[in-house]
DNA sequence: ATGGTCGGCAACCGA
Protein backbone atom coordinates (compact mmCIF):
# COMPACT_ATOMS: atom_id res chain seq x y z
CA UNK A 1 0.00 0.00 0.00
CA UNK A 2 1.26 3.44 -0.79
CA UNK A 3 0.84 6.38 1.35
CA UNK A 4 1.34 10.14 0.28
CA UNK A 5 1.26 13.40 1.98
CA UNK A 6 1.46 16.83 0.12
CA UNK A 7 0.70 20.06 0.94
CA UNK A 8 -1.13 21.44 -2.82
CA UNK A 9 -1.33 24.99 -1.04
CA UNK A 10 -5.04 25.24 -2.87
CA UNK A 11 -6.50 22.28 -3.85
CA UNK A 12 -8.57 24.19 -6.64
CA UNK A 13 -5.45 25.56 -8.20
CA UNK A 14 -3.55 22.29 -7.78
CA UNK A 15 -6.39 19.74 -9.41
CA UNK A 16 -4.93 19.02 -12.22
CA UNK A 17 -1.80 18.20 -11.02
CA UNK A 18 -3.36 15.90 -7.97
CA UNK A 19 -5.34 14.26 -10.25
CA UNK A 20 -2.69 12.81 -12.84
CA UNK A 21 0.08 12.47 -9.55
CA UNK A 22 -2.24 9.52 -8.31
CA UNK A 23 -3.18 8.24 -10.90
CA UNK A 24 -0.05 7.88 -12.62
CA UNK A 25 1.48 6.32 -9.63
CA UNK A 26 -1.27 4.48 -8.46
CA UNK A 27 -1.31 6.24 -4.82
CA UNK A 28 -3.62 4.36 -2.43
CA UNK A 29 -3.88 6.97 0.71
CA UNK A 30 -3.24 11.20 -0.37
CA UNK A 31 -3.04 13.06 2.90
CA UNK A 32 -3.56 16.49 1.55
CA UNK A 33 -3.02 19.95 3.50
CA UNK A 34 -3.22 23.39 2.78
CA UNK A 35 -6.37 22.97 0.87
CA UNK A 36 -7.90 26.58 1.21
CA UNK A 37 -11.47 24.97 0.06
CA UNK A 38 -14.69 25.44 2.40
CA UNK A 39 -16.97 22.78 1.97
CA UNK A 40 -19.44 23.52 0.00
CA UNK A 41 -16.66 24.00 -2.62
CA UNK A 42 -14.74 20.99 -2.29
CA UNK A 43 -14.38 19.48 -5.81
CA UNK A 44 -16.10 16.02 -4.78
CA UNK A 45 -16.82 15.08 -8.58
CA UNK A 46 -12.83 14.89 -9.58
CA UNK A 47 -12.33 12.28 -6.89
CA UNK A 48 -15.79 10.29 -8.40
CA UNK A 49 -14.29 10.32 -11.37
CA UNK A 50 -11.58 8.29 -10.66
CA UNK A 51 -13.05 6.33 -8.01
CA UNK A 52 -11.32 7.77 -4.74
CA UNK A 53 -12.88 8.12 -1.49
CA UNK A 54 -12.37 11.33 0.03
CA UNK A 55 -13.00 13.04 3.44
CA UNK A 56 -12.24 16.87 4.56
CA UNK A 57 -12.64 19.61 6.50
CA UNK A 58 -12.09 23.28 5.14
CA UNK A 59 -12.75 26.71 5.81
CA UNK A 60 -12.57 29.92 4.37
CA UNK A 61 -8.76 31.39 2.88
CA UNK A 62 -6.95 29.43 5.34
CA UNK A 63 -5.86 25.78 6.64
CA UNK A 64 -7.73 22.58 5.54
CA UNK A 65 -6.95 18.80 4.98
CA UNK A 66 -8.15 16.32 3.07
CA UNK A 67 -7.36 12.22 2.86
CA UNK A 68 -7.84 10.82 -0.99
CA UNK A 69 -8.30 7.21 -0.88
CA UNK A 70 -8.50 3.85 -2.81
CA UNK A 71 -10.07 1.90 -0.44
CA UNK A 72 -13.23 2.56 2.01
CA UNK A 73 -12.26 5.34 4.44
CA UNK A 74 -14.12 4.52 7.88
CA UNK A 75 -13.97 5.95 11.47
CA UNK A 76 -13.21 9.66 10.33
CA UNK A 77 -12.55 12.37 13.28
CA UNK A 78 -12.13 15.63 12.51
CA UNK A 79 -9.99 18.14 14.98
CA UNK A 80 -9.27 17.79 18.58
CA UNK A 81 -11.44 16.48 21.11
CA UNK A 82 -11.10 19.24 23.02
CA UNK A 83 -11.21 23.62 22.20
CA UNK A 84 -9.38 25.23 20.23
CA UNK A 85 -10.58 22.06 17.78
CA UNK A 86 -8.34 23.08 14.80
CA UNK A 87 -10.78 20.85 12.18
CA UNK A 88 -9.18 22.23 9.27
CA UNK A 89 -5.83 20.95 10.40
CA UNK A 90 -6.28 17.11 11.32
CA UNK A 91 -8.38 14.22 10.64
CA UNK A 92 -8.12 11.04 12.00
CA UNK A 93 -9.50 8.08 9.79
CA UNK A 94 -8.67 4.21 9.34
CA UNK A 95 -7.78 2.82 6.06
CA UNK A 96 -7.29 -0.97 5.66
CA UNK A 97 -6.99 -1.66 9.27
CA UNK A 98 -4.37 1.29 9.68
CA UNK A 99 -4.91 4.53 11.36
CA UNK A 100 -4.16 7.33 9.51
CA UNK A 101 -3.58 10.61 11.10
CA UNK A 102 -3.38 13.48 9.20
CA UNK A 103 -1.93 16.83 10.84
CA UNK A 104 -1.10 20.46 9.07
CA UNK A 105 0.68 21.83 12.10
CA UNK A 106 0.66 25.78 12.84
CA UNK A 107 3.73 26.74 11.39
CA UNK A 108 4.40 29.55 14.26
CA UNK A 109 5.18 32.82 12.18
CA UNK A 110 8.12 34.05 14.97
CA UNK A 111 9.66 32.65 17.95
CA UNK A 112 8.33 35.84 19.83
CA UNK A 113 4.87 35.40 18.98
CA UNK A 114 1.94 33.82 20.84
CA UNK A 115 1.21 31.95 17.32
CA UNK A 116 4.82 30.10 18.00
CA UNK A 117 3.33 29.52 21.73
CA UNK A 118 -0.06 27.87 20.38
CA UNK A 119 2.82 26.16 18.21
CA UNK A 120 4.55 24.48 20.59
CA UNK A 121 1.10 23.95 22.46
CA UNK A 122 -0.11 22.23 19.51
CA UNK A 123 2.40 19.73 19.85
CA UNK A 124 1.44 18.74 23.13
CA UNK A 125 -1.48 18.42 22.23
CA UNK A 126 -1.28 15.92 19.24
CA UNK A 127 1.07 14.12 21.83
CA UNK A 128 -2.12 13.60 24.32
CA UNK A 129 -4.00 12.46 21.42
CA UNK A 130 -2.16 9.63 20.50
CA UNK A 131 -1.52 8.33 24.04
CA UNK A 132 -5.23 9.09 24.72
CA UNK A 133 -6.44 6.76 21.65
CA UNK A 134 -3.41 4.62 21.17
CA UNK A 135 -0.61 2.26 22.43
CA UNK A 136 2.66 2.62 20.87
CA UNK A 137 2.37 -0.89 19.07
CA UNK A 138 -1.13 -0.11 17.47
CA UNK A 139 -0.53 0.50 13.73
CA UNK A 140 -0.44 3.76 13.30
CA UNK A 141 0.77 6.44 10.84
CA UNK A 142 0.88 9.92 11.21
CA UNK A 143 1.64 12.16 8.33
CA UNK A 144 1.38 15.49 7.31
CA UNK A 145 3.13 19.23 6.70
CA UNK A 146 4.61 18.86 10.96
CA UNK A 147 6.21 22.76 9.80
CA UNK A 148 9.53 21.14 11.56
CA UNK A 149 12.72 19.74 9.61
CA UNK A 150 14.08 17.38 12.55
CA UNK A 151 18.06 17.17 11.77
CA UNK A 152 20.62 20.00 10.20
CA UNK A 153 20.35 17.49 7.53
CA UNK A 154 16.83 18.94 6.81
CA UNK A 155 17.48 21.94 6.24
CA UNK A 156 19.67 24.07 3.14
CA UNK A 157 21.52 25.79 5.99
CA UNK A 158 21.27 24.58 10.10
CA UNK A 159 23.26 27.53 11.00
CA UNK A 160 21.22 30.42 9.64
CA UNK A 161 18.50 28.49 10.13
CA UNK A 162 18.92 27.70 13.68
CA UNK A 163 16.29 29.52 15.88
CA UNK A 164 13.36 29.79 12.31
CA UNK A 165 10.27 28.27 13.88
CA UNK A 166 10.52 25.57 11.76
CA UNK A 167 14.07 24.98 12.81
CA UNK A 168 13.89 25.87 16.35
CA UNK A 169 15.27 24.09 19.73
CA UNK A 170 11.91 24.13 21.65
CA UNK A 171 9.84 22.57 18.36
CA UNK A 172 12.57 19.96 18.29
CA UNK A 173 12.23 18.96 21.66
CA UNK A 174 8.38 18.98 21.06
CA UNK A 175 8.96 16.61 18.34
CA UNK A 176 10.91 14.44 20.13
CA UNK A 177 8.77 13.85 23.08
CA UNK A 178 6.40 12.76 20.26
CA UNK A 179 8.80 10.44 18.69
CA UNK A 180 10.26 8.65 21.44
CA UNK A 181 6.44 7.57 22.52
CA UNK A 182 6.96 5.26 19.42
CA UNK A 183 7.15 6.67 16.25
CA UNK A 184 9.84 6.20 13.68
CA UNK A 185 10.50 8.78 10.63
CA UNK A 186 9.80 6.46 7.54
CA UNK A 187 12.00 8.49 5.07
CA UNK A 188 14.84 8.68 7.25
CA UNK A 189 14.74 4.47 8.18
CA UNK A 190 15.37 4.24 4.21
CA UNK A 191 17.26 7.05 3.46
CA UNK A 192 19.87 7.46 6.55
CA UNK A 193 21.69 10.28 4.67
CA UNK A 194 19.89 11.58 2.03
CA UNK A 195 20.01 15.25 1.96
CA UNK A 196 16.65 15.70 0.30
CA UNK A 197 13.82 18.49 1.14
CA UNK A 198 10.07 18.72 0.23
CA UNK A 199 9.45 22.49 0.59
CA UNK A 200 11.04 25.38 -1.25
CA UNK A 201 9.83 29.20 -0.43
CA UNK A 202 8.47 30.98 -2.98
CA UNK A 203 9.51 34.03 -1.42
CA UNK A 204 13.46 33.03 -2.38
CA UNK A 205 14.50 33.89 -5.60
CA UNK A 206 14.72 30.44 -7.35
CA UNK A 207 14.91 28.53 -4.48
CA UNK A 208 14.01 25.47 -6.14
CA UNK A 209 16.16 25.68 -8.69
CA UNK A 210 19.52 26.48 -6.01
CA UNK A 211 17.49 23.83 -3.99
CA UNK A 212 17.50 26.28 -0.70
CA UNK A 213 15.19 23.77 0.79
CA UNK A 214 13.48 22.42 3.82
CA UNK A 215 12.10 19.01 4.84
CA UNK A 216 8.59 19.70 6.75
CA UNK A 217 6.41 17.12 5.73
CA UNK A 218 6.68 13.70 7.16
CA UNK A 219 5.58 10.53 7.14
CA UNK A 220 6.04 8.71 11.08
CA UNK A 221 5.11 5.42 11.61
CA UNK A 222 4.61 3.62 14.97
CA UNK A 223 7.49 1.00 15.31
CA UNK A 224 5.27 -2.08 14.01
CA UNK A 225 3.82 0.04 11.30
CA UNK A 226 7.34 1.33 9.77
CA UNK A 227 8.34 -2.86 10.19
CA UNK A 228 6.36 -3.38 7.50
CA UNK A 229 7.55 -0.51 5.02
CA UNK A 230 9.51 -1.01 1.89
CA UNK A 231 10.52 1.96 0.72
CA UNK A 232 10.27 6.35 1.42
CA UNK A 233 10.87 8.60 -1.15
CA UNK A 234 9.85 12.32 -2.10
CA UNK A 235 8.62 12.88 -5.78
CA UNK A 236 10.02 16.11 -7.62
CA UNK A 237 7.90 15.52 -10.14
CA UNK A 238 4.63 17.82 -9.28
CA UNK A 239 7.32 20.62 -9.21
CA UNK A 240 7.69 20.43 -12.57
CA UNK A 241 4.25 20.91 -13.67
CA UNK A 242 2.48 24.56 -14.52
CA UNK A 243 1.94 26.10 -10.95
CA UNK A 244 3.63 23.81 -9.09
CA UNK A 245 2.59 23.63 -5.45
CA UNK A 246 5.72 25.09 -3.05
CA UNK A 247 5.83 21.76 -1.58
CA UNK A 248 5.81 18.61 -3.29
CA UNK A 249 4.74 14.66 -2.27
CA UNK A 250 6.27 12.45 0.43
CA UNK A 251 5.37 8.93 -0.49
CA UNK A 252 5.98 5.65 1.42
CA UNK A 253 5.13 1.76 0.51
CA UNK A 254 4.09 -0.65 3.34
CA UNK A 255 4.05 -4.86 2.85
CA UNK A 256 1.16 -5.22 5.31
C1' DA B 1 20.10 45.69 -14.46
C1' DT B 2 17.13 49.61 -11.79
C1' DG B 3 13.72 43.66 -10.67
C1' DG B 4 12.51 40.22 -7.09
C1' DT B 5 6.26 34.80 -4.59
C1' DC B 6 1.81 32.74 -4.15
C1' DG B 7 -3.30 32.00 -3.07
C1' DG B 8 -7.48 33.58 -1.34
C1' DC B 9 -10.23 37.11 -1.88
C1' DA B 10 -11.20 41.61 -2.18
C1' DA B 11 -7.62 44.79 1.81
C1' DC B 12 -4.43 42.52 3.41
C1' DC B 13 -3.17 37.87 5.83
C1' DG B 14 -0.55 33.71 6.06
C1' DA B 15 3.23 30.93 4.48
Amino acid sequence: MKVASYNVNSLRVRLPIVIKWLTDNDIDVLCLQETKVQDTDFPTEAFDGIEYDHVFKGQKSYNGVAILSKHPIEQVIFGFPDEPRDEARIIKAEINGIVIVNTYIPQGQSPDSEKFQYKLKWFGRLLEYFQRDFGSLDKVLWTGDLNIAPKPIDVYDPEILLGHVCFHPEVHDALNEILSWGFVDVFRKHCENANEFTFWDYRMRNSFKRNLGWRIDHIMATVPLAEKSTSCFIDKEPRAAERPSDHTPIVAEFDL
